[in-house]
This record gives structure tokens, C-alpha cells and sequence, in this order.
RNA sequence: GGUCCAUUCGUCUAUCGGUUAGGACGCCAGGUUUUCAUCCUGGAAAGAGGGGUUCGACUCCCCUAUGGACUACCA
């Protein structure tokens, strides 16, 4: 068996979306599963649609999920069959070029765009093929002479790969199986332009997958229709016996409703599509990405590798190590995956809980930072130890422990209609002078203590904690009273407290 | 319109001819908790429709319906 040898093939238009991100980690899954290698390529045969800054927006976003590439873009070392950007590879497809047309299984076409979409509006569901070519501006119709001529003047042309009618096509899908396309639905597709001397993605990809061994192509759905097509040049080219084998990948697609997931449904919804965020440098417009949204690389990876693939078993939590030794191509759905966020938050919630406090801590060490808090990592530990549980994000902590850092200045209405009694200042001022008296706040000294308190004044447990909760926190929640007082030390408690009872009035 | 692909709980999915159709997210209820959350337990929830094949079909075949992709000098 040839050795495997994937390519991750984007084009530098934008950012890269997340349902790439999936391709990416897929064709990364099974080389590693095989042992092989896996490309970053670039195609950007489109000089129009370049955005500067989305290759190292992909090379990236690529970093942060884990996904390592070993050859191509963004690899230590290139690698052999360098350069890896399709613009800087003119001269190599220019002489396949030269191949089919010398072989007669392409032709030099003249007709300009415009000429075209009138062709288009003239003939309904027009198609450049073996049955319109013939009346087309194009080197079968017009003599050499005139092709020579017309290129000499300077005419911009493209060459057409010609197809002939009523072939059977077949392509073996790892997926999907056999899927037979008859090649009269097939057009006479543009395989370069004059215009930029470069190739289209058709002839471009082709080659270069040839070029750079590549044993799999494992891409999505939306190029299934033009697998045949690839296969002909295949045909074309001589190299069947060192085709790829394909496998076209279910679409992502909207959480709701019908269609492809698309930026639009990011920004509706409420989620990031993007691995990181992205600021448009045309609009200055910014899109949300993962990242930044507080989630944990392996908490998407283990997200997105479940959206179209399962393992068989019912395992929801993987490592990136468990999906290589896992991953089939063979157990990959065919139908497209709703994107359900959800999920996502989910499984970033069970990474949150895996990672150690003072893992955790770091991270909230930055926002707080951020906020003007300095506190030591110890005391941040502690505090992260109490309410990491109760988050799915890292970004959520601050609003789940603001109180550790800062006192209330405002007391919850509700809460104060519901708990604040008239005997209630009174008994916090008893309160106050039972916890005066207590020199160590360990939470199992304070708990006793004030338990007893409760329990020898016959006062109710619930009406003094719910009350001393509103003068600490604010809020009806939290951890257990003990452990936050334990944190925000004796002076800082009475200190609330007193604040409390000055402040609060029914 | 044409070509191709697909179709199991709301969502992601298991099932590869014989199961009370399983799990997870979400939802609902109960429990735990001095609060909120977490957590635990339980519950509701599915084979698009119609024909075949078969002793027996979610599973195989056909038709219909529905959804999707593609249909550029974009990838």
C-alpha cells in the first residue's frame, strides 16, 4: 500500500470557516491514523478573490486546534515538492496545459464573458459542450491561422478541456460508494485563463495532488459533482493508476432551517463560525471566532469530529491521540450534520471541568488583569476551585465570582423582598459579633460556630444564611457562605455585613 | 430546470434482516443544596410515505416526497 498522503487545499478568501476547520481535522485524523503526511496547500489560482492575511489566518487557526501539518505552508520544513502556493506554480501547470492541448483533449476558446451570459440568456440551460461548441469561438471552430493570429493580437482566451459525450464515468467513494455520472451532463470546464496565466482549480488541484502524491482526497460534498470531471483529466493525463482515493464529506449545516451553515447564521444565531477571530481589512468589520470566544482547542476538535463521524461506541469524550487511533473513514455519515451549539458549549464545559484549577486559574489571571484585579494565584486557585463547575467558560468565571473581588454596592430587589425580614438587622448585628469572636475562618470553624449560634437562639437556618448571603454577595448565589467568607477573610465579611444593614431598608 | 447526494427522537448519532430501536446535547420532573448553579435519578421524544423481496424489514430493491450540493474565465 502507497504511503498516505493527505492535502488541506483552502483558498485565502477569508476565514477560514468551521466547517473547513472539520475538513482540515479530518484529513489530519487519517493520515495520522495511517501514519502519513498531511499538505497544506494554497490555492489561490483566483488573484481576484485574495484576502491578504487569511494564509496566516489559516495557518493559524490550524496551530491552535492542534492540527500539524508536516508539509506545504506553515510546516517546519517545506518540503520537496515546493513552492505550495498555487500562484507561484504558473510554469508547472502551463506546460500540463500544453499536454491536453497538444493531445486534442483541450482546446483554446475566445468567447468573452459577455459573449457568454448572452449565449446563456439565449439558450436556456446553456452548457459549453461537445453539442454547442461547435458554434462557439474557439480553436475547433476557427483555423490555426486564426488561433495564432488572434493570440498574437493579444486576445485573452482560456482553454476548455474538451469532453466527450456519453462516458460512463465512475468514481469510487470511500463514503459514499460508487457513483456513476454520465459525461454528456458534463460541461467543457475552463482549465486556465490567459488573463493571469494561471490555471482554475480544476486543473490546478489535479495536478498538484498528482505532483505531490496525494494518496486520499478528502474534501466536501460540494465538489462531488465535479469528482467526474477530475477523474477524466485523471483519464486525460495518464495517471489512473496513481489517482487518489476520494471521499466527499457531509456539508455542516445550518442549526435551523435549511442550507449550508454559512457566516450570516453565526451572526444571527449568536455563535462563532470561525476558528479565531477575524477582522474583515476591507470593512474592518470583525467575526467572532472560537478562540476568543473562551473555548478550548481540544473541546472543538472534540466538538467538530463528532459532527459526521462517530466512533461506534458511546464514547463522547476524545483526545485528539484517542480520535487518530479511532477515526474511519468507512464510519463517516453521509448526510449533513445540523450544526447544534449547544453541544459545543457542552463539551467545552467538560474540558473546563477536566483541566486543573490552577490550570484554570492562569486563565482567569488574565481577565482579572484586565479588570484591574490583582490577586495572587493561590487565592485565584482557591476561588476557581469553588466555581470552575459551574461555568462552561473561562469568561464566565468573573461573573460567577465578581464578589470575591469586589463588594456588592447594590443588594438584589427580589431577594430582599423575599428575605430581608425586620428582624433580620438585628440578628446580622448579633451575627457580626459572633463572627468577631472567631480568630480562624477555616469554613468547617465558622460553619460550627455559627450553627450553633442559629440553633441556641432558635433562630431559622434558612432566614439568617439567605440574609448574610445578600449582605456578602449581593445576589441569592454562589458557593456555600463558609467557603466564600474563608476566602474574603474576617474584616471583609463584617465589614459587608455592616454595609448591609446600613444600606438595606423595607 | 438539469445532474448528483442524502433521509432513525428537536439536534448529533448507534443499529450493518430477528432489539422493549441504544447513547449524548437540549427539554421536563424529582432529589441534593441555606441561595444560584453544578451534580444525581427519572421522563417525554424517532425509522418521510407507498410498494415490493423475505418466515421476518429501520436495515435490501423500486417509486414518490422532502432536504442538500453543484450547475462561473470562484474555489
Amino acid at each position: 500500500m502507497r504511503k498516505v498522503r493527505v492535502r488541506f487545499a483552502p483558498s485565502p478568501t477569508g476565514p477560514l470557516h468551521i466547517g473547513g476547520v472539520r475538513t482540515a481535522l479530518y484529513n489530519y485524523l487519517f493520515a495520522k491514523k495511517h501514519g502519513g503526511d498531511m499538505l497544506l496547500r494554497i490555492e489561490d489560482t483566483d488573484s481576484a478573490r485574495f484576502v491578504p492575511g487569511a494564509e496566516e489566518y489559516i495557518v493559524e487557526s490550524l496551530n491552535w486546534l492542534g492540527i500539524h501539518i508536516d508539509e506545504g505552508i506553515g510546516a517546519r520544513n517545506e518540503g520537496k515538492h515546493a513552492p505550495y502556493r498555487q500562484s507561484e506554480r504558473k510554469a508547472i501547470y502551463r506546460k500540463y496545459v500544453d499536454k491536453l492541448l497538444d493531445g486534442g483533449l483541450a482546446y483554446i476558446a475566445f468567447d468573452t464573458p459577455i459573449e457568454l451570459e448572452a449565449k446563456r440568456n439565449e439558450i436556456s440551460n446553456f452548457q459549453y459542450d461537445a453539442s454547442t461548441r461547435g458554434m462557439m469561438t474557439n480553436s475547433l471552430t476557427l483555423s490555426a491561422e486564426d488561433v495564432a493570429n488572434k493570440i498574437k493580437c493579444g486576445e485573452q482566451y482560456v482553454v476548455r478541456v474538451k469532453i466527450e459525450p456519453n462516458q460512463e464515468i465512475e468514481i469510487q467513494d470511500l463514503i459514499r460508494g460508487e457513483v456513476i455520472v454520465n459525461s454528456t451532463v458534463l460541461d467543457d470546464k475552463v482549465l486556465f485563463k490567459s488573463s493571469d496565466e494561471l490555471p482554475t482549480y480544476h486543473l490546478a488541484n489535479v495536478v498538484d495532488d498528482y505532483l505531490m502524491e496525494i494518496s486520499h482526497v478528502i474534501r466536501g460534498e460540494e465538489w462531488l459533482p465535479s469528482a467526474p470531471l477530475h477523474v477524466l483529466l485523471y483519464r486525460y493525463f495518464g495517471w489512473t493508476e496513481v489517482m487518489p482515493e476520494f471521499a466527499h464529506l457531509p456539508l455542516l449545516l445550518k442549526p435551523d432551517g435549511n442550507g449550508k451553515l454559512s457566516k450570516r447564521d453565526g451572526d444571527r444565531l449568536g455563535f462563532p463560525v470561525f476558528p479565531l477571530n477575524w477582522k474583515d481589512p476591507k470593512t474592518g468589520e470583525t467575526s467572532s471566532g472560537y478562540r476568543e470566544a473562551g473555548y478550548f482547542p481540544e473541546a472543538v476538535v472534540n466538538f467538530l469530529s463528532l459532527l459526521g463521524w462517530n466512533s461506534g461506541t458511546e464514547q463522547e469524550i476524545f483526545s485528539m491521540q484517542e480520535l487518530i487511533e479511532q477515526f474511519s473513514l468507512e464510519r463517516v455519515s453521509k448526510s449533513g450534520a445540523k450544526f447544534d451549539y449547544e453541544k459545543g458549549k457542552w463539551f467545552n464545559h467538560k474540558y473546563i471541568q477536566s483541566k486543573s484549577d490552577l490550570e484554570i486559574a492562569n486563565l482567569f489571571q488574565i481577565i482579572l488583569i484586565e479588570k484591574g484585579i490583582k490577586e495572587h494565584i493561590e487565592k485565584v486557585t482557591k476561588i476557581v476551585s469553588l466555581i470552575k463547575e459551574r461555568v462552561n467558560f473561562v469568561t464566565e468565571l468573573w461573573n460567577q465570582s465578581s464578589f470575591f473581588f469586589v463588594a456588592p454596592t447594590e443588594y438584589d430587589s427580589k431577594t430582599i423582598q423575599k428575605r430581608w425580614k425586620a428582624e433580620t438587622p438585628t440578628q446580622l448585628i448579633e451575627l457580626v459579633e459572633v463572627l468577631k469572636a472567631v480568630s480562624d475562618f477555616a469554613p468547617e470553624i465558622t460553619e460550627e460556630i455559627v450553627k450553633e449560634w442559629i440553633a441556641a437562639k432558635e433562630y431559622n437556618l434558612g432566614g439568617i444564611m439567605n440574609a448574610f448571603r445578600l449582605s456578602v454577595v449581593g445576589e441569592p448565589k454562589g458557593p456555600h457562605m463558609f467557603d466564600i467568607i474563608a476566602i474574603i477573610g474576617k474584616d471583609e465579611t463584617i465589614e459587608r455585613i455592616e454595609r448591609a444593614i446600613n444600606t438595606i431598608k423595607i
